[in-house]
DNA sequence: ACTATAGTTGAATGATTGTTCAACTATTTG
DNA sequence: CAAATAGTTGAACAATCATTCAACTATAGT
Protein backbone atom coordinates (compact mmCIF):
# COMPACT_ATOMS: atom_id res chain seq x y z
CA UNK A 1 0.00 0.00 0.00
CA UNK A 2 2.91 2.32 -0.96
CA UNK A 3 2.88 5.01 -3.46
CA UNK A 4 3.30 3.00 -6.34
CA UNK A 5 -0.01 3.94 -8.23
CA UNK A 6 1.03 7.56 -8.55
CA UNK A 7 4.09 5.82 -10.56
CA UNK A 8 5.21 3.48 -12.73
CA UNK A 9 8.39 2.62 -11.03
CA UNK A 10 9.04 -0.74 -8.95
CA UNK A 11 11.49 0.36 -6.68
CA UNK A 12 12.72 3.53 -5.02
CA UNK A 13 14.65 5.03 -2.40
CA UNK A 14 11.87 4.76 0.18
CA UNK A 15 14.32 6.97 2.96
CA UNK A 16 15.00 9.79 0.38
CA UNK A 17 11.59 10.25 -0.56
CA UNK A 18 10.16 10.55 2.37
CA UNK A 19 12.59 13.08 3.65
CA UNK A 20 12.57 15.30 0.75
CA UNK A 21 8.81 15.32 1.25
CA UNK A 22 8.60 16.86 4.64
CA UNK A 23 10.75 19.63 3.40
CA UNK A 24 8.31 20.27 0.57
CA UNK A 25 6.24 23.63 0.67
CA UNK A 26 2.32 22.82 -0.27
CA UNK A 27 1.71 22.46 -3.74
CA UNK A 28 0.07 26.09 -4.69
CA UNK A 29 3.64 27.89 -3.33
CA UNK A 30 5.21 26.02 -6.54
CA UNK A 31 2.02 26.63 -8.49
CA UNK A 32 2.54 30.26 -7.63
CA UNK A 33 5.96 30.65 -7.91
CA UNK A 34 5.60 29.04 -11.16
CA UNK A 35 3.59 31.77 -12.11
CA UNK A 36 5.50 34.20 -10.99
CA UNK A 37 8.59 33.14 -13.28
CA UNK A 38 5.99 32.21 -16.04
CA UNK A 39 5.44 36.38 -16.10
CA UNK A 40 9.24 37.00 -16.42
CA UNK A 41 9.36 34.23 -19.08
CA UNK A 42 8.36 36.48 -21.84
CA UNK A 43 11.06 38.87 -24.09
CA UNK A 44 8.80 41.55 -24.48
CA UNK A 45 8.03 41.65 -20.41
CA UNK A 46 11.76 41.37 -19.37
CA UNK A 47 12.24 44.02 -21.70
CA UNK A 48 9.43 46.24 -20.61
CA UNK A 49 10.93 45.95 -17.17
CA UNK A 50 14.27 46.19 -17.83
CA UNK A 51 12.91 49.35 -19.48
CA UNK A 52 11.64 50.67 -15.99
CA UNK A 53 14.23 49.78 -14.24
CA UNK A 54 15.76 53.92 -15.75
CA UNK A 55 12.04 55.50 -14.52
CA UNK A 56 8.94 55.59 -15.26
CA UNK A 57 7.29 55.27 -18.75
CA UNK A 58 4.24 55.85 -20.46
CA UNK A 59 2.38 53.09 -22.41
CA UNK A 60 3.57 55.28 -25.83
CA UNK A 61 6.83 55.48 -24.81
CA UNK A 62 7.09 51.84 -24.43
CA UNK A 63 5.76 50.89 -27.48
CA UNK A 64 8.01 52.96 -29.66
CA UNK A 65 10.69 51.96 -27.55
CA UNK A 66 10.23 48.09 -27.91
CA UNK A 67 8.58 48.39 -31.62
CA UNK A 68 5.15 46.77 -31.02
CA UNK A 69 1.83 48.35 -30.79
CA UNK A 70 -0.10 50.02 -27.89
CA UNK A 71 -2.15 47.15 -27.07
CA UNK A 72 0.33 44.59 -27.32
CA UNK A 73 2.35 46.60 -24.39
CA UNK A 74 -0.74 47.20 -22.53
CA UNK A 75 -1.74 43.87 -22.48
CA UNK A 76 1.47 42.66 -21.08
CA UNK A 77 1.67 45.73 -18.58
CA UNK A 78 -1.60 44.34 -17.11
CA UNK A 79 -0.01 41.18 -16.90
CA UNK A 80 2.57 42.72 -15.06
CA UNK A 81 0.31 44.19 -12.71
CA UNK A 82 -1.47 41.29 -11.55
CA UNK A 83 1.63 40.12 -10.66
CA UNK A 84 2.63 43.06 -8.53
CA UNK A 85 5.58 43.50 -10.82
CA UNK A 86 4.30 47.19 -11.78
CA UNK A 87 2.30 50.16 -10.71
CA UNK A 88 1.27 53.13 -12.60
CA UNK A 89 0.17 56.43 -11.89
CA UNK A 90 -2.02 58.80 -13.91
CA UNK A 91 -2.02 62.02 -15.21
CA UNK A 92 -4.27 63.21 -17.55
CA UNK A 93 -4.65 61.27 -20.27
CA UNK A 94 -1.37 59.56 -19.88
CA UNK A 95 -0.33 56.57 -17.62
CA UNK A 96 3.03 56.07 -16.49
CA UNK A 97 4.44 52.88 -15.62
CA UNK A 98 6.76 52.21 -13.09
CA UNK A 99 8.70 49.19 -11.13
CA UNK A 100 6.43 48.08 -7.70
CA UNK A 101 9.44 47.50 -5.65
CA UNK A 102 13.24 46.80 -5.80
CA UNK A 103 12.79 43.14 -5.18
CA UNK A 104 11.60 43.31 -9.49
CA UNK A 105 15.38 44.64 -10.03
CA UNK A 106 16.94 42.32 -8.49
CA UNK A 107 15.32 39.14 -9.62
CA UNK A 108 16.23 40.58 -13.15
CA UNK A 109 20.06 41.30 -12.56
CA UNK A 110 20.05 37.77 -10.82
CA UNK A 111 18.61 36.09 -13.95
CA UNK A 112 21.19 37.76 -16.22
CA UNK A 113 24.16 36.85 -13.88
CA UNK A 114 23.20 33.25 -14.64
CA UNK A 115 22.81 33.35 -18.51
CA UNK A 116 26.29 35.50 -18.72
CA UNK A 117 27.82 32.69 -16.72
CA UNK B 1 11.71 60.76 -40.05
CA UNK B 2 11.13 59.21 -36.42
CA UNK B 3 10.09 55.47 -35.20
CA UNK B 4 6.42 56.47 -35.04
CA UNK B 5 5.77 54.18 -38.28
CA UNK B 6 6.49 51.27 -35.97
CA UNK B 7 3.63 51.91 -33.54
CA UNK B 8 0.19 53.50 -33.23
CA UNK B 9 1.41 56.65 -30.83
CA UNK B 10 1.49 60.28 -32.00
CA UNK B 11 2.90 62.35 -29.14
CA UNK B 12 6.13 60.94 -26.91
CA UNK B 13 8.39 61.78 -24.72
CA UNK B 14 11.16 61.40 -27.44
CA UNK B 15 13.95 62.23 -24.98
CA UNK B 16 12.87 59.82 -22.53
CA UNK B 17 12.78 57.34 -25.42
CA UNK B 18 15.69 58.30 -26.76
CA UNK B 19 17.72 57.85 -23.28
CA UNK B 20 16.49 54.32 -22.42
CA UNK B 21 17.45 53.00 -25.41
CA UNK B 22 20.93 53.44 -25.14
CA UNK B 23 20.92 51.62 -21.72
CA UNK B 24 18.85 48.73 -23.21
CA UNK B 25 20.86 45.46 -23.88
CA UNK B 26 20.69 43.81 -27.24
CA UNK B 27 17.38 41.84 -27.60
CA UNK B 28 19.06 38.43 -28.08
CA UNK B 29 19.68 39.08 -23.95
CA UNK B 30 16.49 39.55 -23.60
CA UNK B 31 15.36 36.71 -25.28
CA UNK B 32 17.89 34.09 -23.36
CA UNK B 33 16.31 36.08 -20.19
CA UNK B 34 13.03 34.99 -21.02
CA UNK B 35 14.01 31.66 -21.90
CA UNK B 36 15.50 30.47 -18.57
CA UNK B 37 12.24 32.33 -16.53
CA UNK B 38 10.47 30.04 -19.07
CA UNK B 39 11.84 27.22 -17.50
CA UNK B 40 11.44 27.73 -14.16
CA UNK B 41 7.73 28.80 -15.06
CA UNK B 42 6.30 25.31 -14.29
CA UNK B 43 5.33 24.07 -11.31
CA UNK B 44 6.47 20.88 -11.80
CA UNK B 45 9.91 21.85 -12.82
CA UNK B 46 10.02 24.32 -9.97
CA UNK B 47 9.16 21.10 -7.21
CA UNK B 48 11.78 18.85 -8.75
CA UNK B 49 14.35 21.67 -8.50
CA UNK B 50 13.10 22.64 -4.71
CA UNK B 51 13.12 18.66 -4.16
CA UNK B 52 16.68 18.49 -5.27
CA UNK B 53 18.13 21.13 -3.03
CA UNK B 54 18.00 18.92 -0.30
CA UNK B 55 19.76 16.25 -2.34
CA UNK B 56 20.78 14.03 -5.33
CA UNK B 57 17.41 11.74 -6.68
CA UNK B 58 16.99 9.57 -9.15
CA UNK B 59 14.08 9.91 -11.57
CA UNK B 60 11.64 7.19 -9.97
CA UNK B 61 12.44 9.00 -6.62
CA UNK B 62 10.84 12.20 -8.15
CA UNK B 63 8.16 10.74 -9.83
CA UNK B 64 7.26 9.09 -6.90
CA UNK B 65 7.60 12.50 -4.68
CA UNK B 66 5.71 14.17 -7.07
CA UNK B 67 2.95 11.82 -8.51
CA UNK B 68 3.82 11.78 -12.10
CA UNK B 69 5.00 9.11 -14.28
CA UNK B 70 8.56 8.47 -14.93
CA UNK B 71 8.55 9.78 -18.68
CA UNK B 72 6.76 13.24 -17.57
CA UNK B 73 10.28 13.70 -15.18
CA UNK B 74 12.33 13.06 -18.04
CA UNK B 75 11.45 15.14 -20.35
CA UNK B 76 11.21 18.24 -17.84
CA UNK B 77 14.78 17.00 -16.28
CA UNK B 78 15.99 17.13 -19.92
CA UNK B 79 14.41 21.11 -20.48
CA UNK B 80 15.97 21.53 -16.98
CA UNK B 81 19.46 20.52 -18.17
CA UNK B 82 19.73 21.92 -21.75
CA UNK B 83 19.27 25.21 -19.52
CA UNK B 84 22.28 24.34 -17.05
CA UNK B 85 19.97 24.10 -14.03
CA UNK B 86 20.67 20.35 -12.92
CA UNK B 87 23.30 18.18 -13.73
CA UNK B 88 23.88 14.40 -13.26
CA UNK B 89 25.33 11.15 -12.60
CA UNK B 90 24.71 7.54 -13.66
CA UNK B 91 25.60 5.20 -11.15
CA UNK B 92 24.84 1.48 -12.60
CA UNK B 93 21.16 1.91 -14.17
CA UNK B 94 20.16 4.82 -11.88
CA UNK B 95 20.99 8.33 -12.65
CA UNK B 96 21.18 10.91 -10.25
CA UNK B 97 20.30 14.43 -10.39
CA UNK B 98 21.32 17.20 -8.47
CA UNK B 99 21.16 21.13 -9.14
CA UNK B 100 24.04 22.84 -10.84
CA UNK B 101 25.31 25.09 -8.90
CA UNK B 102 24.03 27.34 -5.92
CA UNK B 103 22.47 29.69 -8.91
CA UNK B 104 19.56 27.86 -8.56
CA UNK B 105 19.14 27.63 -5.00
CA UNK B 106 19.31 31.25 -4.96
CA UNK B 107 16.68 32.31 -7.93
CA UNK B 108 14.28 30.03 -6.50
CA UNK B 109 14.39 31.81 -2.86
CA UNK B 110 13.97 35.02 -4.12
CA UNK B 111 10.78 34.23 -6.26
CA UNK B 112 9.92 32.75 -2.95
CA UNK B 113 10.65 36.16 -1.40
CA UNK B 114 8.31 37.53 -3.53
CA UNK B 115 4.88 35.31 -3.29
CA UNK B 116 5.69 35.37 0.52
CA UNK B 117 5.34 39.21 0.44
C1' DA C 1 21.32 -14.99 -24.07
C1' DC C 2 17.26 -13.73 -21.49
C1' DT C 3 14.64 -11.07 -18.23
C1' DA C 4 13.73 -7.14 -15.48
C1' DT C 5 14.14 -2.47 -14.38
C1' DA C 6 15.80 2.67 -14.96
C1' DG C 7 15.61 5.98 -18.05
C1' DT C 8 14.99 8.35 -22.63
C1' DT C 9 12.59 9.75 -26.70
C1' DG C 10 9.15 11.03 -30.47
C1' DA C 11 4.49 11.60 -31.78
C1' DA C 12 -0.05 13.04 -30.52
C1' DT C 13 -3.17 15.70 -27.92
C1' DG C 14 -5.20 19.26 -25.19
C1' DA C 15 -4.25 23.48 -22.91
C1' DT C 16 -2.04 27.87 -22.52
C1' DT C 17 -0.37 32.04 -24.43
C1' DG C 18 1.30 36.40 -27.22
C1' DT C 19 -0.04 39.30 -30.76
C1' DT C 20 -3.21 41.70 -33.78
C1' DC C 21 -7.49 43.90 -34.84
C1' DA C 22 -11.47 46.43 -33.76
C1' DA C 23 -14.25 48.47 -30.54
C1' DC C 24 -14.35 50.52 -26.41
C1' DT C 25 -13.39 54.04 -22.16
C1' DA C 26 -11.15 58.14 -20.20
C1' DT C 27 -9.29 62.52 -20.37
C1' DT C 28 -8.10 67.00 -22.49
C1' DT C 29 -8.93 70.81 -25.57
C1' DG C 30 -11.59 73.85 -28.58
C1' DC D 1 -20.88 68.91 -27.03
C1' DA D 2 -17.46 67.35 -30.43
C1' DA D 3 -12.93 65.95 -31.80
C1' DA D 4 -8.52 64.03 -30.71
C1' DT D 5 -5.45 61.20 -28.26
C1' DA D 6 -3.88 57.68 -24.40
C1' DG D 7 -5.01 53.57 -22.89
C1' DT D 8 -7.85 49.27 -22.18
C1' DT D 9 -10.28 45.17 -23.46
C1' DG D 10 -12.26 40.90 -25.72
C1' DA D 11 -12.26 37.82 -29.55
C1' DA D 12 -9.59 35.30 -32.86
C1' DC D 13 -5.58 33.10 -34.56
C1' DA D 14 -1.15 30.98 -34.55
C1' DA D 15 2.43 29.23 -31.87
C1' DT D 16 4.22 27.07 -27.87
C1' DC D 17 4.15 23.69 -24.35
C1' DA D 18 3.25 19.81 -20.65
C1' DT D 19 1.61 15.42 -20.33
C1' DT D 20 0.60 10.73 -21.82
C1' DC D 21 1.45 6.65 -24.43
C1' DA D 22 4.26 3.44 -26.70
C1' DA D 23 8.51 2.10 -28.26
C1' DC D 24 13.06 2.36 -27.48
C1' DT D 25 18.12 2.13 -25.10
C1' DA D 26 21.13 0.95 -21.18
C1' DT D 27 22.56 -1.60 -17.36
C1' DA D 28 22.38 -5.58 -13.92
C1' DG D 29 21.46 -10.21 -12.59
C1' DT D 30 20.54 -15.02 -13.55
Amino acid sequence: MNEKFVCDCEVIHEETVNAVKSKMRHTDDYLNLASLYKVLGDGTRVRILHALEQGEMCVCDLAVLLGVTKSAVSHQLKVLRLSNLVKFRREGQIVFYSLADHHVKLMLDMGFEHIDE
